[in-house]
DNA sequence: CTGAAAGCGCTTACAG
DNA sequence: CTGAAAGCGCTTACAG
């Protein structure tokens, strides 16, 4: 608020400290390579003057900002927080920074944000959702390294740490069939990669000779509030369902409400199963069955890729499947 | 991916476009500045280039940034994220990039998130914690604009967005006492803010000639599992509560979720109250009584402040109520 | 309307 | 171990 006169330079630390400006660089950046007593004038100059260094400049200088952008769709009831959470501690942790950016459900205002940490010169751009030939044409021609997670495709833009949705739909497919479930209703979010393990459940419940199940589509994001609609679809189908697959934890959370409202007991009248493990899913009444992304894992990846990266070491693989794995609790 | 030789710059652009350097730059900026036929030429550069502005070099020159750094402690299930997520929005919509840090519950990072914040020129840093001092003598020597959201301290560093927890706590007692409870369980979490919520409530219930409530503590973050311990509390007690006061509508689901396993029915049984009003209150079953903050008004607010900041106006005051609504709802 | 030039605050070979 | 100097890629008075 104080309206200052000029922030300390390097050269005032310097001045103070009777050096050159480049001493004082050195020694905050390789401070062993400074002798010890001019270090400690320096350290003293630092003190009084309460210089913090523009990393503008130094950025500009070195042409790399240990800056990392993160593209989410959202905020709210996302699957990747507790992800994302971990990411950003793991590169604060190692000294990077990080931009965050939502991108909504669309993929415009991913092209902009893209733009954005471009032009800030950001050390690596994390993306969860699809990308636009744009911002493959932009990110090519940058040093950016280009991460896409959640997402495994043939041929990344850069490096992809994923999973295959498809297979987790065909995994949860054979685990209900096993459980002797017959008659499942799909709920997918309208987007690809939840079209994708929808896909797979299907597929893999026909090549099981059962019948086609029933399905409800909702929109992203996903809210706590469309399991009343989805309810709803389900109390109105001829044959009621013994099982809702659901897209992500939250909403089979909801479904355990609604059913449980309706005088429904769950697993014993209609079974429940989500998706993601988030925190809640192992603390509901009944606990939730559903499958694990291990986010812990995907930070770390994302962070060794990042380290590569910067330090300009070559990458041996720029596809890692981290998997998934089915946790079965009470709900089914 | 690919190893480029080099990002072109503003001045492989005016090669290009047959221009000087200072043209293109007030194309870029001020494109009424330039002729018709010169901006199409650099337009046309621009495209052919690739050219993307070097923001680093750029906010150097300018001294300013447009970053926007923001400081909250954690992302999952926490109270602010209707507000953050409101703020980035309008961040990025108003040309401001967001840096985002993750303080933790202690004030240990907080500090090494406010230096990097300011070493990157942020033009504001908003912060959800309590200062140190330190944080307060470094914002002091720095032109960044610092402000608090959910705090109103007497004195603000910059400019403080928040509402009055005491009188929060105050108002739900009152609250409750009109519908006829007697004996409130208070579970507040590990936080200043919690704690002010909490000693109002027992002040007010106290002025009212109520008994004293019986209170359980839990650790930050909150986390839907400590429902089941703050249960087991209640249960224990010699004279069952008819209402919890929970410091969270994620708490409060929770007790509700336990209470209705342990077949107690909500609100006949048990009232419960929370606190934060997020997107699950008004969808559970029952439906959650708790207390709004209005989380766009305060992003708007901070945007407000961050725009007078950046136009260099003058502020008329520093301390913005942004005040709190009791939504009465079904389970009290 | 446009260009030449100085400056923003750092870093880093190059000498010594 | 340290300094002088050039350079990073922009912006912006100052002239014209």
């Amino acid at each position: 608020m104080s309206p200052m006169t000029r922030a300390p330079t390097l050269n005032d630390v310097a001045r103070e400290a009777n050096v050159s400006a480049a001493t004082v660089s050195r020694f905050l950046n390789n401070p062993g390579v400074v002798a010890g007593e001019t270090g400690t004038r320096i350290s003293a100059a630092i003190d009084k003057t309460g210089y913090i260094p523009n990393a503008l400049a130094g950025d500009l200088a070195t042409n790399k900002s240990r800056m990392v952008a993160v593209l989410i769709p959202c905020l709210e009831n996302s699957l990747f927080n507790d992800m994302i959470e971990r990411m950003v501690g793991e590169m604060t942790a190692s000294g990077n920074n990080v931009m965050i950016g939502l991108t909504g459900t669309g993929t415009e205002r991913t092209d902009s944000l893209v733009r954005a940490a471009l032009s800030r010169r950001v050390d690596a751009i994390i993306a969860t959702g699809t990308v636009s030939q744009n911002v493959i044409n932009m990110v090519g021609r940058s040093r950016t390294l280009f991460i896409q997670v959640w997402e495994l495709p043939e041929d990344p833009v850069g490096v992809a740490i994923g999973f295959r949705h498809e297979d987790a739909g065909r995994d949860i497919a054979r685990f209900l069939a096993s459980r002797g479930y017959l008659r499942p209703h799909v709920v997918t979010a309208e987007s690809p990669r939840a079209r994708s393990r929808r896909d797979g459940f299907f597929a893999e419940w026909e090549a099981l000779g059962l019948s086609l199940p029933t399905e409800s589509i909702t929109d992203m994001p996903t809210r706590f509030g469309h399991a009343r609609r989805v309810f709803a679809d389900v109390r109105r189908l001829a044959e009621r369902p013994d099982v809702v697959v659901c897209g992500s934890d939250l909403l089979a959370q909801g479904i355990i409400v609604e059913a449980q409202a309706a005088g429904l007991r769950v697993p014993d009248d209609l079974g429940v199963i989500g998706f993601g493990n988030n925190a809640i899913s192992g603390e509901m009444r009944p606990t939730i069955t559903t499958v694990d992304i291990d986010g812990a894992r995907i930070a770390r990846e994302v962070m060794a890729a990042i380290s590569r990266h910067q330090e300009g070491r070559e990458f041996t693989s720029r596809r890692i499947d981290a998997g998934f794995r089915l946790i079965a609790r009470d709900s089914v």
